[in-house]
DNA sequence: ATGTAATCGAGACGGTACGTCACGTCTTGTT
DNA sequence: AACAAGACGTGACGTACCGTCTCGATTACAT
């Protein structure tokens, strides 16, 4: 597919519409034909250059935020802080909750997408914990494991909705895993 | 609505029919025409006894296990192991992950249903290992939070399909999680 | 089928409410549900002692009235005008109307129906007119064909909804059919 | 709704299958899956271009056959006898027999159906009838009577299933109504 | 007068069709 | 060639009724 005559204009329609449909609407609402008459767009240009709607999603969402990177400040427990307590943020913000709910609706059923989300959104933002985890940890530790101490207390809260998605449980969750992290 | 007319014959043959189905079909094809046709029984049998596709997946989900109970041996780490390995066996297993990936699915999409699953299927669950830990915990200690340091990082690479779902893993991360549940 | 445990009670109640129904809903809501429902009865009532929905009409319709006879004054023009002034008033009557709509959308559609309604209301009708025009016509005229010509014109604009059914048309109905029935 | 991008083989094979279909199967039967599944054609494309079934049947109809003209040869008798022979002939046809009974069913139960199908086919038929009425009547003869008069007892006989629908009873259905068409 | 069997109200059941929604493909001009 | 528009074949939705089938509860007849 020749990109060069894509029109940059139907592109960013997609996606700023589906941002907002994704705030406006419950999700089986977001269809195709919404975010095109949304968009103002044919039907067949999202056809054109996404495979599904789960695919516009995770772009809509790769168009908001970008991975971000951890200072490094030698206090690993400062440095983790505002990372957890930004996690409890985001999944409290109903644009960011709404997009997330939708990626992990998708990337249940479509296993391709599943991949397409965790090598362009998941892992770099895994990295980028996992690099900063692991000058301070013991060697030998296993890092992977590490992040997802660090982070599973969280998602499965926001995954499952057992709330109790506070700054205070952020910092509460950090604690924990620092026993592991920091042992002593 | 009167149940005692309920044809169990009915019942049973839905709530088999999904689990069948499940296992066979992608998610997106356990359309409840496909249900009612395997099952032999007419589509408004299903929406006069359940109000959604979710929720007689929730159903056949209960009809399968039950909540079971913890041991205590008084040896936190070798009462807690099985646990922890038998819930990547669970992950690992084609019915039961279909089964889960399903909840996923519909809970992210429908707060009543998720409401639902909680209180009959997933809070009953936790409770049982917290009343486990609560013994074993220091006084003070967060059950909760202890939960979801034990069960969020497999929860979370298997929500996300990040793999490496092996009975290592599993005890790797009680390891990991004993840190801060048995300190020293 | 013993019809002496039949309840009356039942019988009326359903001729009743079918009458009442025929009045106030278009006739495609009139189900037996419906019927049933007004009635007070179960369904297996009325499925017990009628083999359709026409039927159910076409007894309510034989209950509200009898084939009437017609006066044999000596005078046919003014024996018939009641005759067809009398149709025109029935056509327009909404229940009455509602009546015939009705079966007429039955017998177009039920064979076994039609021959019912044909015998049973239809040909009384008939054979009461014409013994009252067989004294009256030329020896070997065709009484059947009488009857035809004086109410089919009624009967064709009704049926059609071409509207004019009023009593001035009756009468030059009449007059033009006496051009055959009383030559000179 | 722009009938430009509109589908003419979707059009015509709709109307071509419910032809077929009012002559093989009992009318309850021909719905509007029926239609569409002998059309090779979606239901939304029936529904996009009709209100209802009727509305479908009414043009597959008018696609059949346009209204004729009647000939003047100055013989008013001769002239007619072929119409309504042709009328006997055609409500004997199973095929627009068919026709005729499912609009019969329909216009009694939709006003606006019974509309459309007045203004595009009845009325002109009957005006072509009218035409060649007028110059034959006496002056001030009530022209819509006289079509009344000349087509009401075969329409009745055939609504009614009364029988009897030979060209034998045309012709004497004929020569009744012309007792008051020609005087004398 | 009393058991017993048919009828009753109620409504669940397996089905069929409804009319609607959205899918992903296609066709038709326009830019 | 990509675009906006939207018709198309497809398939599932959730609802309405169909005619049949259990369920007790209630008659009314035959013992």
């Amino acid at each position: 597919m020749n990109e060069s005559r894509r029109s940059e204009r139907a592109r960013t329609a997609i996606l700023t519409a589906t941002g907002e449909l994704i705030a406006e609407l419950p999700y089986p609402k977001l269809t195709v034909e919404a975010i095109a008459a949304r968009a103002g767009v044919g039907k067949q240009t999202i056809y054109r250059w996404w495979p599904s709607r789960g695919a516009v999603v995770l772009d809509a969402m790769l168009e908001r935020d970008a991975p971000a990177e951890l200072p490094d400040t030698g206090d690993l427990r400062a440095d983790l802080r505002p990372l957890l307590r930004g996690a409890v943020a985001a999944l409290t913000d109903p644009v960011a909750d709404g997009f997330l709910r939708a990626m992990y609706v998708e990337i249940q059923q479509d296993p391709a997408l599943a991949r397409e989300y965790r090598e362009r959104l998941l892992l770099p933002q895994r990295a980028a914990v996992a690099a900063r985890l692991a000058g301070a940890l013991p060697p030998g530790a296993d890092t992977e494991l590490a992040v997802d101490l660090l982070l599973g207390p969280v998602q499965m809260r926001w995954a499952l909705g057992l709330g109790g998605l506070t700054a205070e449980y952020a910092d509460a969750a950090l604690e924990a895993a620092l026993a592991f992290l920091l042992p002593e």
